[in-house]
DNA sequence: GCCAACGTTGGC
DNA sequence: GCCAACGTTGGC
């Protein structure tokens, strides 16, 4: 089982909005190490996900329940995917980038790596490090 | 194939 | 609001 992490602006879709709904098809993903990563996902993989520019955390915890299928919102014939995934569970209490910055067990994590790659691993120690920074 | 121009993302 | 990072586009 691997784990990943999707960012997503909250005022364009966000972990409320998430819950709500019971899972989504994440697409849109228009960018091609993105896409590789959503091609390498399996069902059963964890997901933390992020919420960037506004609230900068970590505030959940999603699953993998489908592998990568055409995206639906692209072209037919465009190489763009797309994956389903559906929550697990809130955080505790939100992982602020602060925090994930701060903690030099997550000095490689690839969102601080590459701030800008919107569909990111994330080492099985790493994510383990995240839930307990959660944890009040 | 190179690179300048431009657009987008996302942190500060 | 600004800007750094980075991806894409298009002229040459």
């Amino acid at each position: 089982m691997k784990h990943w992490l999707v960012k997503s602006e909250p005022e364009a879709y966000s972990w409320a909005t998430f819950v709500r709904e019971d899972g989504t098809a994440w697409t849109g993903v228009r960018n091609y190490q993105a896409r590789n990563n959503l091609n390498l996902m399996q069902p059963g993989d964890l997901v933390l996900f992020y919420h960037s520019v506004s609230e900068k955390a970590v505030v959940g915890v999603a699953e993998v329940t489908a592998q990568a299928i055409p995206d639906p919102t692209a072209e037919a014939g465009s190489p763009w995917v797309a994956v389903a995934l559906r929550p697990v569970q809130a955080l505790p209490r939100p992982v602020s980038l602060a925090q994930l910055k701060a903690d030099a067990r997550l000095s490689e994590l690839a969102l601080l790596r590459q701030s800008r790659l919107s569909v990111l691993p994330v080492r099985p120690e790493e994510f383990d490090v995240v839930l307990s920074l959660s944890q009040p």
